[in-house]
DNA sequence: CTTGTAATTTAGTCTAACCTAAATATATTT
DNA sequence: AAATATATTTAGGTTAGACTAAATTACAAG
């Protein structure tokens, strides 16, 4: 008795799994803003993801909730669809790295799994996406990343630019401006105690930079 | 006050212009059945879309429905996703054509409009999908189709085949088997009065092959 | 330990798109 | 022209997934 998982349930537990990855639990709130849906309408689908079956999340009223291992599998699912679909785009149809995401947030949900091997295939089974997002593999296993927030680092510190959040396409052109892709190559110059600024010098480029902690926040990067 | 195409509406659309092309009007049941729908859901559906703001068909009761200018290019639109679809999962990601049907039809809703426009461009703007079918125009204009079916050739008879229906794969490889695939070349060498079986030579095949009325419907010539 | 605020849940509605069963209109035979 | 068969429509109902407003619970600060 699997109830179907809809478009809407898998879009549930794409950005339940994200939120998991952070916070530990994903609360309602924090749910319905990504989704841009009423809390109280999100209340309602966590009873129902709980109460399916086999369940998909684990629910304690007031307590938010966390993927079930059968939660988990359809999520990796939808993201791996979604990871390969930003590359292929990229790759195969010239698309920048600021236009694929939506693009691959309807996609990711209709494409067959033969679609998505054969995307795997033609683009040689990457295992990052133009952000530099880790693709979870073909059997659903998610690759640790051991990459650490830019606004973690200090003056001095040197470190590789891994991926970036890639939900705001605007962010996405400036970073390509000043050099901030993945694989290259930063030190930090500054630190200011008082914003929490970093003037970086990015790897190939000529003048430094000032990111904000709203920007650091969202470049990874592994020392 | 144009009130949103939906991807149930689409499938509508689609369906009653194709059988627009042959008919003239589409009745509710033929709507049905290229559905999988009960004819009472299609009724009101068509009530909707008549009433809609700009109407999408022409309806009065029991008489079917035939699209408007608005309809038609709404129709036009998603026809267009599923042929460019269909010929870019060919070319690009080694689909065979009888693979590509299913795939295209949950595509041709999601696609945007960049998506479109891309993939025209990859594939060097196409005039006809895999099986030969004609690809409306990025402007929404249906080339005129100049083939009739093969079942309407005589002995002796030479044509080219255009042309073939994609609904059925287990046809399509089979006709792949036996060399029917479009701007290929075949001869009628016998026509049986009694139950209108061809007899056929395929241009470039050692043997002849005999096709009865079914599937010579489906396969489209110019002589 | 009380009180105010923020988060969450409940209750009641709405819409799109389907369904079945029954009623009615049209078409085909006789 | 009537009778029968087929096609279509009407009526009433269901489900998924959203919404708002009101009630409740949890949490933080005094
Ligand atoms: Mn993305
Ligand atoms: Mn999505
Ligand atoms: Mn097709
Ligand atoms: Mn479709």
């Amino acid at each position: 008795m699997v109830e179907t998982i809809t478009q809407s349930i898998q879009d549930y537990l794409k950005h339940i799994y994200e939120l998991n990855e952070n916070g530990g639990t994903a609360s309602t709130n924090d749910i319905a803003a990504r989704l841009n849906i009423a809390p109280a309408s999100v209340t309602g689908m966590l009873q129902k993801l709980a109460s399916s079956n086999p369940p998909l999340v684990v629910y304690k009223k007031h307590q938010g909730v966390t993927l079930t291992k059968s939660g988990e599998k359809a999520a990796l699912e939808v993201i791996r669809h979604h990871r390969l679909l930003e590359t292929f785009l990229v790759n195969t149809l010239g698309y920048s790295w600021d236009e694929v995401h939506r693009e691959a947030d309807r996609l990711e949900h209709v494409i067959s799994e033969d679609f998505e091997a054969r995307m795997a295939e033609a683009l040689g089974h990457p295992t990052r996406d133009p952000h530099g997002e880790l693709i979870p593999t073909a059997d659903l296993v998610m690759p640790t990343d051991e990459s650490c927030p830019l606004a973690s680092l200090r003056t001095d510190e040197t470190a590789t630019v891994k991926r970036v959040s890639d939900d705001d396409p605007a962010l996405l052109r400036h970073l390509r401006e000043i050099g901030v892709i993945p694989e290259v190559k930063l030190t930090v110059k500054n630190y200011s105690e008082f914003d929490g600024n970093l003037t970086i010098k990015v790897s190939g480029q000529k003048s430094n930079v000032v990111l904000g902690r709203t920007i650091t926040n969202q470049i990874f990067v592994e020392k």
